[in-house]
DNA sequence: GGATGTGAATGCATTCACAGCA
DNA sequence: TGCTGTGAATGCATTCACATCC
């Protein structure tokens, strides 16, 4: 099969959100050029992005919305549950593991690590704050497959190493600095002042330019 | 001037990331080779890039990083400090309002909204919960142009309409629901979940192809 | 020598447009 | 008729490669 274009796999998580929100209507099917409207994008890149994976819709009616979601999510992998650790118990931190729709998702946090003592031992629900020496034990009990990194920036490339050498397949990394791990490790980051300095961008420059 | 390619201004904050911190190990210069490097590009891309705005190196030496810094910051726009509101302050808006990179980068938060009457009034540091009814004249007597949106996904729309009749310029939306706003309005979505997500997919599916 | 700046060439992603099927 | 699936055509982004300058 051909390799997926790195644009079409990230569509793929918008289109599976939008085909619940349109189940959740009662709506039993769906044409390519609604799904791509309700995203702003043209019927033909939501086909040709779902060709990809295989022939899931049918000529003259479109795609079937509960079949397309059961698709949809064995493609991503969420059809069954993944377990996931944080690093960092601070304010950010604190607030993903409190986020109630990973869970509706499919990543379920089952750990917590901290590198300071004073946090360490602390509960949030049923999970109790870890020190970072017990990552490996926990990764190959728990069978963690998935990272989010909530450190200070300074921090942060130590933890992912630490996080590679346990054996962690996939991290998402929230610290504003750019880390680095083996091509063999799934990496997706998000700096939180980055996405404010885009829109600022965009409104300082480029919306004076068709002056 | 020409149109800016989207990904460019993506790039260009991660640029002053990195430049930031090769400051802050007193580098007084830096090629496009080494900027390029430390991010996982090209050299040609880096200086492509900058391109678009000017002319800032010097062959045979390469760019001033304090120089270049000031320079990336006035593309941005973040050589002044914007005001910033936030609506939604459930476990994502309290970590939100408590980052204290935004304002280091200069973003300040300085209005927080909810709808549910039992939070407003509540303070986070000198800032108290406010009313959606206070928007307008919050947002006029604060100058505020920047609004991020933390609140569930059946309301997003309904407060992004409500921020863009305010007179919001640009919005940073983490509700896991598309949004539409006018054209003359700049808007970024994260989607917490679909982040994790896209690692998902690439541990499952793109990782066992190469078989 | 060592680096930038930039047209030309390549490669990737999106859109077009239409054959084919329900 | 209405819509999918998909090669072909277009458009956008990245990389190459080299003239140019410190």
């Amino acid at each position: 099969m051909d390799v997926i274009p790195n644009r079409v796999s990230q569509r793929l998580s918008l289109y599976l959100r939008q085909l619940e929100a349109f189940q959740r209507l009662d709506r039993r099917t769906i044409s390519s050029l609604q799904l791509g409207q309700s995203l702003g994008l043209t019927d033909a890149q939501v086909r040709k992005d779902l060709g990809y994976f295989g022939q899931f819709g049918r000529p003259g009616i479109g795609y079937l919305v509960a079949d397309l979601i059961a698709k949809v999510k064995r493609i991503l992998g969420t059809d069954k549950t993944w377990n996931v650790l944080l690093v960092g118990y601070g304010n950010l931190g604190r607030a993903l593991v409190a986020h109630k729709e990973f869970a509706a998702k499919g990543f379920q946090i089952v750990a917590v690590f901290d590198s300071d003592n004073a946090k360490i031992g602390r509960k949030s629900g049923a999970i109790a704050v870890q020190a970072l020496s017990e990552l490996p034990c926990t990764i190959a009990r728990e069978r963690i497959a998935l990272a989010i990194i909530a450190v200070p920036p300074d921090g942060a490339q130590v933890v992912a190493d630490q996080l590679v050498n346990a054996g962690i397949k996939g991290i998402l990394n929230f610290a504003p600095v750019s880390i680095n791990v083996p091509p063999s490790v799934a990496l997706n980051a998000v700096d939180l002042s980055v996405l404010l300095e885009q829109l600022s961008f965009q409104i300082n420059f480029q919306k004076k330019d068709p002056n």
